[in-house]
DNA sequence: GCAAATTAATGATTTATTCAAG
DNA sequence: CTTGAATAAATCATTAATTTGC
């Protein structure tokens, strides 16, 4: 059942999403794709753009145009005790997610789906349409959002317990804290992305070698960052 | 000891140790266990389990006791018409967290951790104990477990709405989505870095030699995260 | 109501894969 | 290609829920 290729599929794979990455964007200048997501060049002509096609490994780009109003096909001024305010007129303010297209949305997030290219993208919008008004931004920037701010709980979440932790019965060990405070990044991996020596063996043994190797492991480190950890990606 | 199939050789190796458990010195602690706690094989015997009675537990027999004892801490051998049998003695429990425990343990993983090191598992460990009997080895399956049962909540989840995505209104033009079950997304973003080199057991020697390796600078340097396009420091 | 019987969860083990040194 | 190291996947086994017959 297991081909001997393994190796070679996933080099190849990653071989090739990584070259083709630079092929598309930067040189071709071409009107083609500004953004990765081909369904989103139709919908806005005049942003400018960004990243490339499908590799996603360096974070996207903000599709359109922020600062000035995108979807309303106009807008009504109007005064609203002292207030003035700006009625969308024709259409649309900006996207109010339906329940049902949240769920699904979610459901992706906890399928495992955080950037979806635009193949994704343009196949979800598709189907999310069926509940309601939405574009391919929309789901794009769902993602960057839900993303960073799941990011965001997790990070508070982490940190109140690990000082509970570390105020209920752990030394003082900085180590990790200042961990927790600069390196948060993680995503949710905490792992760290080199390797890690581990002795814990049976309870008894080295605390030396753990309390040495806590001081720069302990960590929490952060994951997320495109393949080849070890320092070769610089 | 070369072997034609490296599976086979790590197989025989693994069996190897685990059946001819010398049942005297676990001081010898051979380096590559099979598993990291040097300290419970099988049935080990002299395992520095704890037997704690105070847990409140069932004594009803298990219908079938006999050959699949595993966590008893000692066995009785006895002959009972013509068949010799063995008979568990002694706390055979299994760890049964508590709520608080569950609690934490949950925040933490909540919070990015996957896959802690001995000196995190051993912290949290120390901090569990004050709720309730733990050892290092619990925290240590509760991380494995947790985390391969929620990629597996995931990827249900994630095969159940992208079947109905596909089934309810799109045709099966899948550019690369396919992707979209692979890896890429598991378990949160997770995947991407490599492993993480885990040194268990033995603790003699080395540790020193494994700290430095460990590299805290190392850690250090990763990025933190794609916050900006990789490769170009600057 | 209550246990035996059955089932769902989940702790603990074992087996397969993966990656990268040699 | 072989192999050590580490992990993930698959599996086993036990405990707690829940159901069921009395």
């Amino acid at each position: 059942m297991k081909v001997h290729h393994s190796h070679v599929a996933s080099y190849l794979e990653k071989a090739a999403s990584a070259s083709s990455s630079p092929a598309t964007a930067p040189s071709t200048s071409p009107p083609s794709e500004l953004f990765p997501f081909g369904a989103f060049q139709c919908l806005r002509p005049l942003a400018p753009k960004i990243s490339l096609p499908d590799q996603p490994k360096k974070l996207v780009a903000p599709p359109d145009v922020l600062g000035r109003v995108r979807n309303a096909t106009k807008l009504l001024c109007c005064t609203v005790r002292n207030h003035t305010v700006q009625v969308p007129v024709g259409g649309t303010t900006r996207w109010n997610p339906s329940a049902e297209q949240i769920k699904v949305l979610e459901a992706l997030y906890r399928g495992g789906m955080r950037t979806p290219n635009s193949a994704q993208i343009e196949r979800i919008t598709e189907e999310l349409g069926r509940h309601g008004r939405i574009e391919g931004k929309n789901v794009f920037y769902w993602f960057q959002n839900h993303k960073a701010r799941e990011r965001q709980k997790q990070k508070r979440a982490a940190l109140l317990t690990l000082s509970t932790l570390d105020s209920s019965s752990l030394p003082a060990t900085a180590t990790k804290d200042g961990a927790g405070d600069k390196k948060e990044a993680c995503d949710d991996a905490v792992t760290s992305c080199k390797r890690q020596c581990r002795t814990w063996g049976d309870g008894h043994g080295d605390a030396a070698a753990e309390v040495a190797a806590e001081g720069c492991t302990e960590n929490v480190t952060l994951e997320l960052f495109p393949l080849r950890p070890q320092g070769k990606a610089a």
